[in-house]
DNA sequence: GAGTTAACTCAACAATCGTTGAGAAAACTT
DNA sequence: AAGTTTTCTCAACGATTGTTGAGTTAACTC
């Protein structure tokens, strides 16, 4: 239930006085409702509500829904940097790096959190949203973070971001109530062995700290 | 692109002689079209004339969209029963047994994979999609394997139980490339001992002492 | 064979959606 | 201060959607 800040009083009919902001709050509220309500259920007029804009205004800024939907998936650098150096280092604690990294990116304060979040509910149904995601995952979290050119790594980095996609959509959009009642320090216990018997297999015994 | 079986000639009016197997096309055309397209972009006239039937009469046999995506989700028990034989036996296999029941049961033939991937694709835009495929996870993928009313065993199910279906969802849905490009069989190589590491985590014979 | 029920098509409604064009008011340019 | 540009509201269009009611034909019941 979206509710105008102050009590609507009347809607002006020109251009409001002083810098405008609007631009800046339609991405914002974009941004929410995508991320919580996915590409279908978010309605141009909603996002125009949410931001006490007139629905023109939002195709006037982004020339469409499409668009609006591909500026609000942009995803921060500072999401990315989170798993480009979470990769970096010794090979042993590599596991909870990385398993912290994806947990805390999509756990994290909301300008960086919900473009992630966006991206998932938004690709099922979008065109774009597939193709966005795909190349998240394929350029950002594949190619970006397997250091050579092997192909097998590569592919191993694939499956590790699929497998803590996973988790993560379990978790904050599915909600499955065994994953949703568990402390993420809990999940990172298990997950980082797994994670790095997936990413580091070359020592298979290595792995238990306790 | 939806093919008449035969080249549409002229629609009858009333009833159509021989017996009625109309009610499982609608169904299969449903299943099919939910499966491929998720949930906003398979229409009841798509489905209608994917059928070769009015729009009314998806109506009338299903009292709406939403009962016609609940009937088509349903998972036919010959995929269940992959699920929870995979868990029988001993341990020492668990993960790979566990990875080959996921990957076969989503690519397997049609009528099992179809309302698997109908979930998988609708469950983001629709919301009873969420709930069922979120009771799905926690009642047939987690209750129904972990043998125990072990807490942690619940939770190790979930966790391999998003992870797999993330794999799924990168491979099929997404289409990350590297993924793509990859063997059935050397994806299990790989998902095998870390699914076995979620699974069965103490090689020391240690069972979860409470 | 009459009467009832079920299967089926046709036409349309009501709602919602993304999108557009015209015009009003403020900011910016000169 | 006049003219241009940008920001903004209003009203509506065209398309699509799920859904409904009326009418038509065949199967089923007796």
């Amino acid at each position: 239930m979206p509710e105008p800040k102050t009590s609507a009083p009347k809607a002006r009919r020109g251009r409001r006085p002083g810098p405008s902001t609007t631009r800046q709050a339609v991405l914002d509220a974009a941004r929410a409702r995508f991320a919580s309500d996915g590409f279908a259920a978010t309605t141009i007029r909603l996002v125009a509500a949410d931001a006490e804009v007139d629905a023109s205004q939002v195709m006037q800024f982004f020339k469409s829904k499409d668009e609006l939907f591909a500026a609000v998936m942009a995803v921060p650098p500072s999401a990315l940097e989170r798993f480009s150096t979470a990769f970096e280092g010794p090979d042993e604690h590599l596991g909870e790096r990385v398993v912290r990294a994806y947990l805390s990116a999509w756990e994290g304060p909301p300008e960086e959190s919900e473009p992630l979040m966006a991206m998932l509910r938004g690709a099922i149904v979008n065109d774009k949203g597939v193709g966005q995601l795909r190349e998240f995952i394929q350029a950002r979290l594949v190619d970006g973070t397997a250091k050579s050119t092997d192909a097998d790594a590569a592919l191993r980095a694939g499956l590790a971001a699929s497998m803590l996609v996973g988790v993560v959509t379990g978790r904050r959009i599915i909600g499955v109530p065994t994953l949703l009642n568990t402390e993420t320090e809990e999940l990172i216990g298990i997950l980082a062995p797994a994670i790095q018997q997936i990413l580091a297999p070359n020592r298979p015994g290595q792995s238990s700290v306790r």
